[in-house]
Formats: C-alpha cells, sequence, structure tokens
DNA sequence: CTGTATCCACAACGATACTG
DNA sequence: CAGTATCGTTGTGGATACAG
C-alpha cells in the first residue's frame, strides 16, 4: 500500500506519463466504457445487436466509438458474411484487460446510480 | 458471477439507468480521474500544490474541473485563511468512495503506459 | 496564493435522413 | 443488416494574460 504510493510519486508527479492520465485519456469518455462492458458481457456481437445492448446511444456515435476502439486496439471487427452483410465486434486480449476498471465503474455505479437528469 | 451478469441485464438493458453510464457521465474525461486521484493520495491540497501534482494541467482546466466536481459532491472546498488567502480541496465520502476505481484506472494504466504521442 | 477572463480549437455527442 | 452524411450543439481542453 505505502509502497504503491512510492510508485505512484514517480510516476504521476512531474512525468506526463501518468497512468491515471493514460487510461482516462483512451476510455476516459461517456460511451467506451459502456460498450466495452457489453461486449465484455455479450461479445461478439453484431452492429445493431450492440446498440440495442448500449441502450440510449445512436447509431452515429456507436459508429465513432467502435472505429476509435479499433484503432486503439481494444476491439476487433470481424466480417461474418458478405451476403447477408454481417459483421461482428469483439473485445482483444487488451479491450479485455479493462475488465477491471468496466467492473469497478459498474459496481460504483451501482451503488450510486442517478436517474440521468441528475447528472 | 452469474448472478452479476443477471442484474446487469436488468439494469444496462432498456434503461437509461445503466450504472456504467452514471459512473462514465460523472467522470469519464480526462481529468478528472486524475485529480481525484491525487486527491486521495496527498489530499487536502491547496490549489497550486494540487496542480503541482496533477501534471500537465491548466490553471484554468484545474478550475474546471474542480467547480464540477464540488457540484457533484465528490470534492470539498475549504477556505482556510483570509489573509493570506488559501483553500483546501479534499474528497467527500462520496468523493472516496470512487477509490475502487481509481486503483483499477491506475493498475491498467501501470500495465500499459504509453507515451501521450501514441494515445 | 487563488484563481478568472478571453479566445480558440477540437472532440464528443445528438437527431435526422439516407444508402449499399 | 450495417452503417454513413450532414448539421448543429455542447463539452473539454489549451494558451495566455490578468486580478483580488
Amino acid at each position: 500500500m505505502s509502497t504503491d504510493s512510492e510508485l505512484l510519486e514517480v510516476w504521476c508527479a512531474g512525468s506526463e506519463w501518468c497512468p491515471i492520465t493514460t487510461t482516462a485519456t483512451l476510455i476516459g469518455k461517456k460511451w467506451h466504457p459502456v460498450v466495452i462492458h457489453r461486449l465484455l458481457e455479450n461479445g461478439p456481437l453484431g452492429f445493431n445487436a450492440l446498440k440495442e445492448d448500449v441502450d440510449g446511444i445512436s447509431a452515429k456515435v456507436q459508429s465513432d466509438v467502435l472505429e476509435d476502439l479499433e484503432e486503439h486496439g481494444f476491439v476487433d471487427r470481424t466480417i461474418v458474411s458478405e451476403k447477408p452483410f454481417r459483421v461482428e465486434y469483439s473485445l482483444t486480449d487488451r479491450g479485455r484487460s479493462l475488465e477491471p476498471v468496466i467492473v469497478a465503474m459498474r459496481d460504483w455505479g451501482k451503488e450510486h446510480l442517478t436517474a440521468p437528469d441528475d447528472q
């Protein structure tokens, strides 16, 4: 615990390679964690199946998010068939490695659930 | 574990009160988690002391972030003295309750640390 | 010391319509 | 089914200067 703190000083103070900044820059957005979470639970999923799971997201935003996640190596996009055209989104190993973060966010949210209006 | 998954279905599918959305909407931003993390480790802190800890943040952005965190009940702002004017920022109980999330983000970042340019 | 005032740039999001 | 095109709004961040 105290060893932990000392290490953090090294990384966080006086360096831009702060581990939290790294994580926050990559997935510190409104929809990224939700998409990852649904893929953790139910993946692989097609575009529309995912969209039904990620309640409230628009097709455009989901498209943007998936593109970004793929770009950073969290998500794989696989073309399953050409006719009819079907794709599947799944997490890479790197994507799955985020599970502890997503779980922690989920657990906190469970305990402090608020209506969207309160946020 | 499987009980967990069933519960998640209830909250995540077909409802906007998804626990992950709740968490992501509140702290799913670039600097919020870092500020919370520094206050967890070193708080309470004055404005400039905090700014030195949160490497790379500008005064304006830190001001914005603190205002937002205070508004949502994560941070307390206390005026310590008028002359010289000094304030202290500290986490509320609600703020401290985010520790598991922040720790998970930190641990992931430690393992996948990348230069800011790579992000 | 603790901020705010400006101004700017770009990212994120949202709604609607439309396409192969 | 799996998206994109378009447009507009808001959010987030960054730089610089200035102020009580």
